[in-house]
DNA sequence: AAAACTAGCAACCGCGATTCT
DNA sequence: TAGAATCGCGGTTGCTAGTTT
């Protein structure tokens, strides 16, 4: 049994949306407030697909919504996330204010990997919040397939990687400290992981590293570096700016709690 | 001037997660 | 507790306007 579809097709309207449209909604929206999409339009009398009315509420009506240029200081944040976070829009949409998802996400498509990748910053597609590869078979098929490769998603480029959760670590380049499980902050020195601490190394399983030109994030076995030095010299991508980093990171170990707190 | 190409982005779609019955 | 209904997310499409040839 296929899955039902969320309404039926027929008979509404599809597309740009007008300004009576937005109106309706708008006025429907202050008067009712938002809940129940599937039966929203009717009753604000409007001939759309309820999913369509959430949509077009939550990326261009609702009135927090912040229009224009994205600043240098978001691009920057947009950038800092989506090394930590991936292909999550709505988790960084949350950390800019006034900024939706779709935005983020067209912002990222059509300017920021293409300029990351001209700068060699950006090395492959993100990882997804998909766990299995999709099943092509089942999507609907590319209608439209031309040369403009600016809009072909490259799958070859797309690596569908397991969501790694990694146990909050952090390093510096002139001092390091982790996190434990029973989150005290532990002070190491130099870029040196030290092992004589064997009662907090057996907490933690994997360290958050750059590579040495800063063009990725990877999670490491931090077993495997006990007691040897490490390059931290080179993680500039991540670390020229402590206090953004550092506001950053701590939402970043909020969202670790919130999703670990889920899962448990 | 017109066709081809490119970029930007609003909107749609499918699916997983969550909530409801 | 299972299945249905709904929500929310990320991937993708397709339209439009601007630019290039």
């Amino acid at each position: 049994m296929g899955r039902a579809p969320c309404c039926s097709k027929v008979g509404l309207h599809r597309g740009p949306w007008t300004s009576r449209e937005d109106a309706l909604l708008t006025s429907y929206i202050k008067n009712h407030g938002t809940g129940n999409w599937k039966t929203l339009p009717k009753r604000a009398g409007l001939l759309r697909c309820g999913k369509s009315c959430r949509l077009r509420w939550m990326n261009y009506i609702r009135p927090d919504i912040k229009r224009g240029n994205i600043s240098p200081e978001e691009e920057d944040l947009i950038i800092r996330l989506h090394s930590l976070l991936g292909n999550r829009w709505s988790l960084i949409a949350g950390r800019l204010p006034g900024r939706t998802d779709n935005e983020i996400k067209n912002y990222w498509n059509g300017h920021l990997s293409k300029k990351l990748k001209n700068q060699g910053l950006l090395v492959k597609e993100a990882v997804t919040r998909r766990l299995t590869p999709p099943d092509h078979n089942s999507k609907k098929k590319k209608k439209n397939i031309n040369n403009n490769e600016a809009k072909c998603i490259n799958t070859e480029n797309v690596k569908m990687n397991k969501i790694y959760v990694p146990k909050p670590t952090r390093i510096y380049p002139t001092y390091w400290y982790y996190v434990t499980e029973s989150n005290e902050e532990t002070e190491g020195t130099n870029g040196r992981l030290d092992s004589g601490d064997e009662s907090s190394s057996g907490n933690f399983q994997e360290i958050l590293s750059c590579s040495d030109n800063g063009e990725e994030a990877n999670l490491l076995d931090v077993n495997h570096y006990l007691g040897s030095d490490l390059d931290l010299v080179n993680c500039d991508f991540f670390l020229q700016d402590h206090e953004v980093l550092d506001r950053v990171y701590q939402e970043y170990l909020q969202l670790l709690n919130v999703e670990t707190d889920k899962e448990n």
